[in-house]
DNA sequence: ACGTAGCACTCCTATATGCTGAGTGCTAAG
DNA sequence: CTTAGCACTCAGCATATAGGAGTGCTACGT
């Protein structure tokens, strides 16, 4: 019942209607895609096709558009997949030859990379700062009663700036935090609660104290680090389908909702690119859209993961061949 | 020719126009306001107030808007100065309790708790990091083959994370660095070109020196620290003003030119909190929005400055207000 | 049995038209 | 100087109408 010209009709539908954002219909197709069959067979054809739920239409009289059935069957059977342009190839392996490991680094990188080509929105969440593990804590004088403290893990860095009280002696508070830096070393940063910092401080002044179990709660507390970082808003609310009012705004509160977006990028599982196209996405204000997600392992946990949205009428061979790359060249990178 | 009356008469209209973003008339101002005079009389008084360039008319048979102008009198000489409600003004006295003076979190502090009141959209840009004074270049050890470069400069810390060439010796490394560290002091962050980290650093191994250079120079080019932050556009975007899909996609295109953005907050001049209006924003997508700026200057130069933007319809008394309190303390924490 | 031409029908979109209500400006009277 | 009254203006809304793109169905040809 899916003989090659229903497929190639399909094909010609998503594609047409991915580049005009126009419904498409029997006509204009018979007439810019020579298939060699007029315009009422491709009518009997469509309505087939509509029939098998694989396309839709906004109203009676408007041409079809693909349903999310539609896009799945166009991006598991009929799509062909793109090249990267060799430049954006190139782009993407230099990003990663650099000697930097910061996590922070390389997500805030990639993630300008992707948005980019000036079609996807990006998200990006990074690792969970309470999973890393605590490799030293630092206190790096600056000057006359100021000092940094710098907190180092296993795959980020965080800093503090601080002012000193004026009656303490900053080279024994840094031969303090440096034995305490060692006693700790090697736990995960969500164990070093109030109550373990204290067993194990004791001889640290208290008003520093407090300071540095602040900061290690900072680090804990969704900061940057977990924070889902959004880049290419532009290139997302500029798509046609945000021409009313109305959905410009919907758009936005979904943007703004830093909760939903994290939801989105995390519900997809595992490593690797996937695509959800739609309805396939379990949240509900994300159904018209489709979000192809990289997941990045590292030593079997979920490291980072990066989300390519657009409305479903998205370009998904071209989003696929992005994420594609992205996906091997990072995780190369970081394993 | 401008008596009581006439004041009143301009005041009530900002007042209510603020309020509801709907053009005032001569009808609904005498009913809500008891002035002691009809509505012909009222007519009367606008009809003058316009005349003078107080007000503006949308159209022939709308009601009146104030004018730039009328905005700028209002501002001047005829509103009330809000006081802060206390729970607000313990919050901002709260922020600058706590020993941290680390630029970076202090101004992310500070835009969060400008755009909390849920009036406004928040800029801020700090100093420009190139200004900064080196105080310490600093390897952290990490792991086996790992190592974070710290850089500590008078207000701001920057850390990287390396991955370094395996036959190096990290102490050696971090010898030759403390060294350096002890001859660049002092310097200025734009006067670490690589000629000058040249000439210091000739024991220094070539892969890392290259990891050192850009490194600095990443420091020096327009990084977050010289960003300019924002924060609640959804404030802003939410305002009746952006009802139609025009306008909000202006507004959308204004928020994302980071360097319109960054030039409006820095066209203001001079230390404290200042109020530009409408048209007396000389740049033109700004003209229909007004601007709350406070400068921030420590030792005689810029330092850091914030503004708070909205419609020129904003509630001028509650921004000044807290641009006001924001800068007493803010001023006070870091002078 | 399949493809095609033709045609009636649907329904969105754009444009024109009329109506309403809020508001103004002006005049004349208090 | 103030105010009541009135004619006038004009954006906004609703309704009506025409146009156009597209569909589905039928009948006919190969």
């Amino acid at each position: 019942m899916l003989d090659v010209r229903k497929l190639l009709v399909l094909r010609a539908i998503v594609e047409d209607y991915v580049a005009s954002a126009e419904p498409i219909g029997s006509r204009t197709l018979a007439r810019t895609h020579n298939l060699g069959v007029s315009s009422a067979t491709i009518r009997n054809e469509m309505a087939d096709l509509e029939a098998l739920g694989l396309l839709d239409k906004p109203h009676t009289s408007a041409g079809r558009v693909p349903s999310d059935r539609g896009y799945r069957l166009y991006v598991d059977r009929l799509m062909e997949p793109a090249t990267l342009a060799e430049s954006d190839f190139q782009q993407i392996r230099g990003l990663y030859l650099s000697r930097v490991r910061e996590m922070e680094y390389l997500i805030a990188q990639t993630v300008r990379l992707l948005s980019s080509t000036g079609d996807f929105m990006t998200l990006a969440v990074g690792p969970e700062p309470r999973r890393a593990t605590l490799m030293r804590l630092e206190a790096v004088p600056v000057e006359e009663g100021r000092m940094a403290l710098v907190l180092v893990t296993d795959y980020y860095v965080q800093h503090r700036l601080i002012e000193l009280p004026e009656d303490l002696d900053p080279e024994n508070l840094r031969l303090t935090l440096r034995e305490l830096s060692e006693r700790l070393r090697g736990l995960t940063i969500e164990k070093l609660t109030r109550s373990v910092l204290e067993t194990v401080a004791r001889e640290v002044r208290r008003e520093i104290y407090d300071e540095l179990v602040d900061f290690v709660e900072e680090c804990l507390t969704p900061g940057d680090g977990d924070r889902v970082r959004i880049s290419g808003t532009g290139n997302f609310l500029s798509q046609p389908e945000f021409r009313e009012a109305e959905q410009i705004r919907a758009a936005i509160q979904l943007i703004e909702q830093e909760s939903v977006l994290g939801h989105l990028l995390r519900d997809a599982s595992g490593a690797g690119v996937q695509v959800r196209i739609g309805q396939e996405n379990p949240l509900p204000p994300a159904r018209d859209l489709s979000i192809v997600t990289i997941g990045i392992e590292r030593g079997g946990e979920m490291f980072a993961r990066f989300g390519l949205v657009a409305p479903k009428r998205m370009d998904y061979a071209k989003a696929l061949a992005l994420a594609q790359q992205v996906f091997e060249a990072l995780d190369e990178a970081i394993n």
